[in-house]
DNA sequence: ATGAAAGCGCTAACAG
DNA sequence: CTGTTAGCGCTTTCAT
């Protein structure tokens, strides 16, 4: 492995200069610089990047520290995660995946932050009140959110917009007639543990209803198709002509799905379905195809990647805030409600 | 933040002492270690990740090689992902994800991995001739495969068995009384392409089929749920009389559940069908829920990674070739065929 | 059982 | 525009 003292050496030249056609940081005349270029193919030369990294104190590593339970990630928090490491990828940083305990070991965190193996770091699945999130401003980590805390002073994040997302859905069913649609959202427990996208989409649905002069009616489910389906069935016993459902559970969706067939109601004549911040690929799982505020994706992972970077290589005090929407597309599981009262169902 | 020489001012000895009782590479007094254990505290001290990286020439990094392409990840490549994730941070590595291009730039590998960055390296998604093998090889760089290439020597591996898997799945349906069963695999490009699972398990449905006196129908299918669609009328094309599908594409097996709904099949009464390698997570989305060969998940990343570590750790030339099975799980999916001929159907 | 000191390979003043 | 040199913070001989 040729080090910058052997492409010195073959250049003729001293060390600084190689360093500095590596990293432009100052100018260099054409012909010393085609001179090393020339010593660097020879060697077949690559610099070492923990050397770099002790010297400039800079590592060009990032870490993307995200939670990882049991059940995994989901197709949209998988669209986040590759679209950081792309992202990374394209401006020259590599991107640790970081595993970190759900709410547990703050300490882990402030060690790893302190090693200095992270330039910068983004941060996942925040809570409303995220101590995770105090604990790596204290420990002088540049930070960016995916989503973002109850507070949000000072801080970068890129989240999705849940207020116009939730409120798109509702004038999409709302458009095309329904009036009793009913809102399943995460578990009570998700709920109670300070859930952001799970209480911003519970606020802003009973504002939209409100708006449009009806009742908010919410149900919890659980996050799996089981959940799904028990919420459809407390769906129909407080609200028996729903004609509508909002999702706002990817997994619980399906279950919902299963039981409405179950049930021998067809999606969409006799009840529509919209499922909230969902991919395309889970979408057309379905049959129907399903109707979505369609998750912006790799977007997100990308988006925070790139204001991270930017704040690393910039001056540094600007703050990233910004709010994706959720797309509406229309697929098979929305139409007009026909009234069932009429059929006798 | 506290450097070495700190602590070693504070606790009063060399700055080599105090190395050596966070290495442990050689015996230190009781004594001595406690004043050390006490100055660290005191310092709140964590030693420098890219100093010792370039000091011990151990990076204590490893990496994950993946090709990111417009799709994303599947649920069953999102568990090796977080799976070794989670196994390289519980013996204190770290994981980067790589997206390389899928078949395109070696020397951006080449270049990667003689940046030292990475002590070792996990390649998923391999092709049966890859490349990108021979490059890493070549580079040095200590190497474990998800998936393998057609000739293994000298490689260590981690994949799944999908002799045995096709084998157990094919039992099950001939067991419950099916005969005219249909293999829908991945496209034709992928086949052509050199992609091992699609290929393999190919294989392995004609000797399992042939084994039971059975005629292998296969058919291609796009990785989605159009695609399904599409293999399902052909399949029904070619065997009519089919009663059971057997689907190697996570993705096209929900585009055949919804052709036979369209087209008044009841699963499993008139088709059973089985979806091989596939997550718990996925099948439990479909209605009925679907019996599945359910992939390792998350154990396939930790064994690579695990292999990898104990390879980097150990004196080096064991060599780890592992297949894990995908166990059956029956679901909803699959029962017993009943003659369509008598029903007129 | 401990210390002193020579690097690891690079960056970034400082000096022309 | 280029060279010299002092570190970056740690590991690891070589001494004792």
């Amino acid at each position: 492995m040729a080090t910058m003292h052997d492409v010195a050496r073959l250049a003729q030249v001293s060390v600084s200069t190689v360093s500095y056609v590596l990293t432009g940081a100052r100018p260099i005349s054409q012909a010393t610089r085609a001179k090393v270029l020339t010593a660097m193919a020879e060697l077949d030369y690559q610099p070492n990047a923990m050397a770099r990294g002790l010297a400039s104190r800079r590592s060009r590593i990032l870490g993307l520290l995200l939670p990882m339970d049991e059940r995994g990630l989901g197709a949209t928090e998988t669209a986040f995660v590759t679209g950081a490491a792309a992202a990374a990828s394209a401006v020259g940083y590599h991107l640790v995946l970081s595993p970190v305990g759900g709410g547990g070991d703050l300490d882990g965190l402030r060690r790893l932050a302190s090693q200095r193996m992270f330039d910068g770091v983004v941060l996942m699945e925040v809570q409303l009140a995220d101590e995770r999130v105090t604990a790596l401003q204290q420990a002088g980590v540049p930070l960016v959110l995916i989503g973002r805390t109850g507070d949000t002073d000072g801080l970068s994040y890129v989240d999705i917009d849940f207020a116009q997302t939730v409120r798109e859905a509702v004038a999409h069913l709302v458009g095309l007639g329904h009036r009793q649609i009913v809102y399943v959202n995460h578990s009570a427990e998700t709920l109670a543990s300070g859930y952001g996208p799970a209480l911003r989409t519970r606020d802003a649905f009973v504002t939209a209803m409100t708006g449009h002069g009806l009742e908010p009616v919410m149900i919890p489910a659980q996050d799996s198709a089981a959940g799904g389906r028990a919420a459809l069935a407390a769906a129909f016993a407080r609200t028996p002509d729903l004609t509508a459902v909002l999702a706002m559970n990817e997994t619980a969706v399906f279950g919902i799905l299963g039981e409405l067939t179950a049930r021998g109601l067809a999606v969409p004549d006799d009840v529509s379905v919209v499922s909230m911040v969902t991919s395309p690929q889970v979408a057309e799982l379905a049959t129907p195809a399903l109707t979505t505020m369609t998750s912006p994706g790799s977007a997100m992972g990308r988006i925070a990647i790139e204001a991270l970077v930017r704040h690393l290589d910039g001056a540094g005090d600007e703050r990233h805030q910004q709010l994706l929407p959720c797309a509406l597309e229309i697929r098979g599981s929305t139409a007009a409600p026909r009234s069932r009262h009429t059929d006798g169902g």
